[in-house]
DNA sequence: CGCCTGCTTGATGACAATCAAGTTTAGTGG
DNA sequence: CCACTAAACTTGATTGTCATCAAGCAGGCG
């Protein structure tokens, strides 16, 4: 499962855990079970933007999304990150965005000095984590194109089909059942529009039989091939 | 110099110049007089999307911008970047976005073989690939924040600061000449406006003194504080 | 000096935000 | 298990803002 973060079409699941470093090749974590598991409920939040930063999150389970809010309220969710993602990247020693669970939620987290000193003799673990940053790096970049110059439309298309590559395991089947575990304002709030809009392009994709919606929190893609070119994804 | 492809307010220039480690620390490269610079007219094309990554360019002097281009022709401009910037870091092994000099451009290349191959024996290296990625990630995120849920004159108020920053080499002084070398076509397209809406921003904010337009091209900050206000920058 | 490109300003209209009701869903307690 | 409540979602009507269309203006380069 990759990030959600990014409106890119040609992505593929990337590996990252982390874990695989710290615990199985440098051991210098305790195992899971034992310390550096952490839970959170849906709705809680993990991390505070310009709050220090201590510790790197992996996510084990459940959705998360990251977020700045401007003096007024206004809210922008730069992204949605789920099973095997990375939170809470360092720049300048500070948070750049807030973290909240949308679902309930499982990490695991690393103290960011053990990182550092890890990095110095782990040339692999430098390498992943450069290629974390950069996945999520092209992702935001996509994103960027979304907000700057997509239509309404277009916004939900390209999302819609990131959620179908983000719940899906493998080869996307035609009417596997897509969810959206977050709710219409965080869409809006990702997309830049607000959840009538959303709302209303939901309605007339499923109208207009691109998508089924099952529910509220679940679909299915109808028309793929008429998503993808509204959603400018060849 | 920084990047301005963000909309960070308390950033600061963060010091990258890998040729300091090809070059000093492990005398890959030829030294750049000899082989490994490489010079651009405004106007000229630098690296196109999806192409496969084989060098990594280093700014030397000039400002160059990065774009996407949709099907029909709408184009959003990523990022602007010039000396010391780092262009075509690698996610899936293509760019992805394409870039191109809006002046006159010298740039340092690096191919991206000997790039990985150091990385596995030059933790310094990477510790700084990783910082390079994570300033640029952050500064997206700040423009995905502007985008998203600025309005016109908030998002071009954050522009403007931004230019400030990178123009000036150290404390800013309250009148100096703030440049713009890209034109109001690429501002908006940075800022998801049209370049008419730009155009009457600029105007609005010189009649009501918050900047002094000397040319199309050069200004000066005249309420720094105001535009702060404006550009939700605390 | 004159043209051409880029910049600026004005008039108009489309589209998404806002405001406002309803409707459905989920969660809680009897 | 069902009734009740609150939150989330959906749909409609209206407004405001920014894109679009259009026309001058100016500055830079041959």
């Amino acid at each position: 499962m990759r990030s959600i973060a990014l409106a890119k079409n040609n992505a593929v699941k990337y590996p990252s855990c982390l874990s695989t470093f710290t615990q199985d090749n440098a051991k210098i974590f305790p195992h899971p079970e034992v310390r550096n598991i952490l839970n959170y409920h849906s709705g809680q939040t993990i991390l505070f933007e310009d709050d220090t930063i201590h510790y790197l999150y992996e996510i084990v389970t459940g959705t998360v999304k990251t977020y700045t809010i401007l003096n007024d309220g206004r809210r922008q969710i730069t992204g949605f990150y789920t099973k095997d993602d990375i939170l809470g990247l360092p720049a300048r020693g500070r948070y750049f965005y807030s973290a909240e669970a949308i679902t309930d939620t499982t990490v695991c987290y690393h103290t960011l000095s053990r990182m550092e000193q890890l990095l110095q003799s782990n040339p692999d673990l430098a390498q992943k984590m450069i290629e974390i940053a950069y996945h999520q790096l092209s992702d935001t970049h996509a994103q960027l194109v979304s907000l700057g110059r997509k239509k309404p439309d277009e916004r939900v298309a390209t999302f819609l089909l990131n959620c179908q590559r983000w719940t899906t395991i493998q080869v996307p089947s035609q009417e596997a059942v897509v969810s959206l575990p977050m709710s219409r304002l965080d869409i809006a709030d990702y997309l830049g529009l607000t959840q009538e809009t959303v709302c209303r392009v939901f309605s007339k994709f499923n109208r207009a039989g691109l998508i089924k919606l099952l529910s509220a929190s679940q679909f299915t893609l109808k028309d793929q091939k008429q998503l993808s070119a509204l959603a400018q994804t060849l």
